[in-house]
DNA sequence: CTGAAAGCGCTTACAG
DNA sequence: CTGAAAGCGCTTACAG
């Protein structure tokens, strides 16, 4: 990595001298020979300025190169129209996707976004998060898919604007602010009934950590074992990435009784994956693995895997709308966009089951 | 997805009354019979403040829960300790790390953190994106990984703050920004190198598309080649994700000269894993691939990708110090932080070559 | 259609 | 160690 300094024509030092106190409504106004509340209106783009004066006042910008003030503007108008991000991670696929939602609807509405990582669950960082995040923007949105969002949830000074996403609508959020989740759980019985009527005895599930005692796509793979009268083995703890699903699919590939496995997302399922090549337990002659999320990589695994396409993005502007309605007093629940089911991608990673395992 | 909303106890409405104006200084001044600049100065860690009324306005600013408004310090101050960064994509690896990397540094320093994505490369979009994030910020950091960025850079107004990360130093930047890059010429050509001493003929390149002519990753893969000489093939441009490796490497596949391809960044080389693997050439056994960037998937692919690691969270935070030298007027490109050089990590993906291969 | 006033919530010299 | 003044750059009523 090299890095390279700036020329010195650019010292803030010649910043200062060359705009001095950096231009004003007032050096447009008197540029323009209006007083700088005419400015004021044409920047707002109030209606009642005579067409004339306007463009005087445009061509004074221009020449003066004038752009305004947003603290200044955000002061008077006890609005910054911003709104800030506390999340625990930008780099994981899902928690990647929300952002990126959640800022397409921000930008497309004129707001400006900011983020703020959550970089342990400790309270007092947790807090002290929240508080700054808070404090430099008109509204939150929290992306609770940990327990260091929730815990951030929590830390929200009461009523200050917020929104968040979420794992599961039920669980340890004491208040009920506004929030947005995908309905994973039918999905997660889809993918384990598909699995199930490949003649697979059973499913057993690599669990992303839970917010919640009882996260919904657990409580969905189980129902379809219930349903089936399938055993429902102890669901494996894991963590978020290939590594944890690694660790994970090492431990089940040691017992001959897995034939199907389920993954809170991809990049666990990947680990699993892989595990199962090193085991010598081939993927999906002896052991069928699907997914969750639908990551963009996840069609050129080999095998391609099967996976639970989740719409992250949409889920993002949807915390995006919440927010914006709390913003605007508008808090209609019921006014809101069309949720969109996640859907059973099938590839290659999940096939029938073959009692008999070739060896 | 699913979403709800607030309970009624929580409109602006509630908000407005609970809180009146908000509690502002003077209200914090009043109920600690101080006057309001007392109280600033407690704020800002003034020393010149007696403990004890220093302990009568905290409590006092506890009791009301008094959060000072971030806009008014802005424009009192003259800064707002805030940076956007600027960047056409937030989840491709290499731009999600080296924003990790930005956000890492930019909190540890007390700086809020915008972010603003550029959604096409269009000259009006792209203008508009830079001029909104220059105005609500200090500072900008701009990625500028692909042409959107590097526009972006462009568009920044004159003299405004503003550090990137570049692909390489040298090219189009007209004007010569404080700038930080990955210096991997050499570990191109050590990639390369490495390939060659496995028995390859020649080593194929499969390139991310490049902001400059001469990209200094094409440069050191080519020196390499010329260097041994090998005879050097045409690059084959490709996209950023997996689905333009996939397409590149079915080009490739048809080629039955072609044994080892070094690609422009691991999304691109599974994607050439992929298109082997359907064409019917296994890798490592009849082709080598060698990828870019060290992506924490690379390593559970199958076969493990060898691949250069590239630290980008650390460019973030050197362009985090660059923007912090530069506001804060003491731009001294010599002292910065130490330059990590980027490093092969040999994996499964690349072995040694066979000269007739195994039908 | 356009000015003059007051104020947004804070900080920075300046007195005392 | 602590007040009183002035001002940061804008916007919002209020006159005219």
């Amino acid at each position: 990595m090299s890095v390279t300094g700036h020329t010195s024509a650019d010292t803030p030092a010649d910043q200062a001298a060359k705009g001095g106190k950096s231009v004003s409504i007032r050096d447009v106004a008197a540029a323009a020979g209006v007083s700088y509340q005419t400015v004021s209106r044409v920047i707002n783009g109030n209606a009642s300025v005579k067409e004339a004066t306007r463009e005087r006042v445009q061509e004074a910008i221009r020449a003066l190169g004038f752009r305004p003030n947003a603290a200044a503007r955000a002061l008077a108008n006890r609005d910054t129209r911003s709104l800030t991000v506390v999340t625990s991670n930008t780099t994981l696929y899902g928690y990647a996707a929300t952002l990126q939602g959640v800022e397409e609807a921000a930008r497309a509405a004129g707001f400006t976004v900011g983020i703020s990582v959550l970089e342990s669950e400790a309270d007092e960082h947790v807090r002290a998060t929240v508080n700054r995040a808070a404090d430099s923007s008109s509204g939150l949105v929290v992306i609770a898919y940990d327990s260091a969002g929730v815990r951030a949830l929590d830390c929200v000074p009461d009523g200050h604007p917020v929104s968040a996403a979420v794992e599961a609508p039920a669980g340890p959020l004491s208040n009920s602010l506004p929030r947005a989740w995908i309905d994973d759980a039918e999905a997660a019985a889809e993918a384990t009934r598909y699995l199930l009527e490949l003649g697979h005895p059973t499913v057993h599930y690599v669990a992303l950590p839970s917010t919640t005692h009882a996260s919904r796509r657990t409580a969905g793979w189980r129902a379809a074992l219930e349903a089936a009268g399938a055993p429902v083995p102890e669901p494996v703890g894991a963590g978020w990435d290939a590594v944890a699903g690694y660790d994970a699919g090492r431990r089940l590939a040691q017992d001959p009784g897995v034939t199907a496995v389920l993954c809170g997302n991809d990049d666990l399922a990947l680990g699993v994956l892989r595990a199962m090549y090193e085991a010598g337990r081939p993927v999906p002659g002896q052991v069928s693995v699907v997914g969750f999320d639908n990551a963009p990589q996840s069609a050129f695994y080999t095998p391609a895997l099967t996976t639970v396409e989740m719409d992250f993005t949409d889920l993002g502007r949807a915390c995006f709308a919440l927010l914006h309605d709390v913003l605007a007093g508008t808090s209609t629940a019921a006014a809101l966009p069309p949720v969109p089911r996640p859907r059973l991608v099938v590839r290659e990673s999940a096939d029938v089951h073959h009692p008999a395992p070739t060896p």
